[in-house]
DNA sequence: CGCACCCTTGAAATTACTCAAGTTCAGTGG
DNA sequence: CCACTGAACTTGAGTAATTTCAAGGGTGCG
């Protein structure tokens, strides 16, 4: 908690002209009179694995676009409770809702290294009143996020906790079933599939032994999608 | 299935100009000459229980915004498995993804008598085009969306069935606590709870045991609220 | 009347949770 | 260099919750 805003490095004023990711930002479709309308800087930040980028708590004066890395979004329940609702991967945006209201309804936390271009609300009202250009974007970006938390619902709440961690493994390997995952802590995996803890850490440790994923570093796996497929129906 | 596309009835062609809950739909922002815009005829209809507004297979050309009635939206796994992934009352929007791609995400069905207004997708693009005062009207729908859905994810798939049941007794209860509810379906309640038929039924049967409810006609019920906050927090 | 459909209930089997103890491992300080 | 510590993970055993499978109501409708 103590660390999180101290953690942020701030890497500079982006500069949105000449980015070297804008095909997958929010701000792609800009022309060039457009980015005239940018009158409130756009800093460049990375956050450690850990940081908070920012919280349910306070007003919300900022939007994320994710450069890199890997963002989850944390809500909790009254008693305290948590979920994670949805991840965030490069090209998504984060803290729309500030668009709209004046807080986030989320915590977002660094899950690895990430670097973020932190865009003032007033940037995004303005170009969004002047150029029409931002529409369509926002509209994906907001489409992108319900498509994300319904399929989350679907597919990692339902059904028994091997079926719920099989489908998310598939989810992560995503169209390179041959890239190493990254694993998440425990408690996290928990947190995204509705189960404990120990549950999570017994069915990592019952894939394990059964094949369905090979560790070949410390919470870095194979994941075997044929197999994972198998378990995600059955079960 | 059969009647899902015979069931609607057609009320005749909106004049939403003169639209009676005009500053609780899409449209509320418009200004007069922004309905010279309007090229295409938007559609009042009327769905009895059961029936189908639309469904994931096929194109998508047109957005419902809900004018009375109550609306589930579904989605299925391969496996055939179904969740409702979220409920419309009167003032949401249905079918918002058509603006960005061309197909529905979930099949929505009437769950009591619905009456909608059906708006053809180019109708919303055009206008959207052409006059801002509906873009902040999209974004609060795709925020309103979104947020329901996140809580649909933190509250009602999350904890012991009995939790669940609770708290989405006190969501359908909202600001009215005296107004009676009406029951779904157990299939429907285990379908939107993440439970099973046998376990919704046995959870209702509890709560009106207990005194959570009190069933004054058939599944229509009275919420008591303080002692469902309680069980929802509990368990 | 009899059939369909939905809801309810029971009993056994399974799954997941809880609580508790042990393990591993990296970081710290003697 | 090594013991110590804390944090995260693992594992076991008992318990609780949920699912599964099966049978038995109730109600409306042809």
């Amino acid at each position: 908690m103590r660390r999180s805003q101290i953690d942020a490095a701030w890497k500079g004023t982006a500069e949105c002209r000449n980015c070297g990711i804008r095909d997958l930002v929010l701000f792609a479709d800009l022309t060039e009179p457009d980015f005239s309308l940018i009158h409130l800087p756009i800093d460049e930040m990375t956050f450690p694995p850990g940081a908070t980028l920012y919280d349910a708590e306070g007003d919300g004066h900022s939007v994320f676009t994710i450069r890199s890395g890997l963002v989850k979004l944390v809500q909790y329940l009254p008693d305290g409770t948590q979920r994670i609702v949805r991840l965030l991967r490069p090209g998504a945006v984060a803290g729309l809702e500030v668009l709209v209201g004046t807080t986030h309804q989320h915590t977002a936390v660094a899950l690895q290294e990430v670097a973020v271009c932190r865009i003032p609300r007033d940037v995004i009202e303005r170009l969004s009143r002047e150029t029409p250009r931002l529409h369509r974007q926002l509209m994906q970006r907001w489409h992108q996020a319900l498509q994300q938390a319904d399929d989350w619902l679907t597919e990692l709440s339902t059904g028994s906790a091997r079926a719920r961690l099989a489908r998310l493994l598939i989810q992560l390997a995503g169209d390179a079933p041959d890239r190493p995952v990254r694993l998440f802590s425990r408690e996290d995996l928990g947190a995204m599939l509705g189960i404990t803890m120990e549950t999570a850490s017994r069915t990592v440790a019952e894939f394990k032994r059964q094949g369905l994923v090979r560790e070949i570093a410390p919470n870095v796996a194979l994941c075997n999608v044929p197999e994972l497929r198998e378990a995600s129906g059955i079960d």
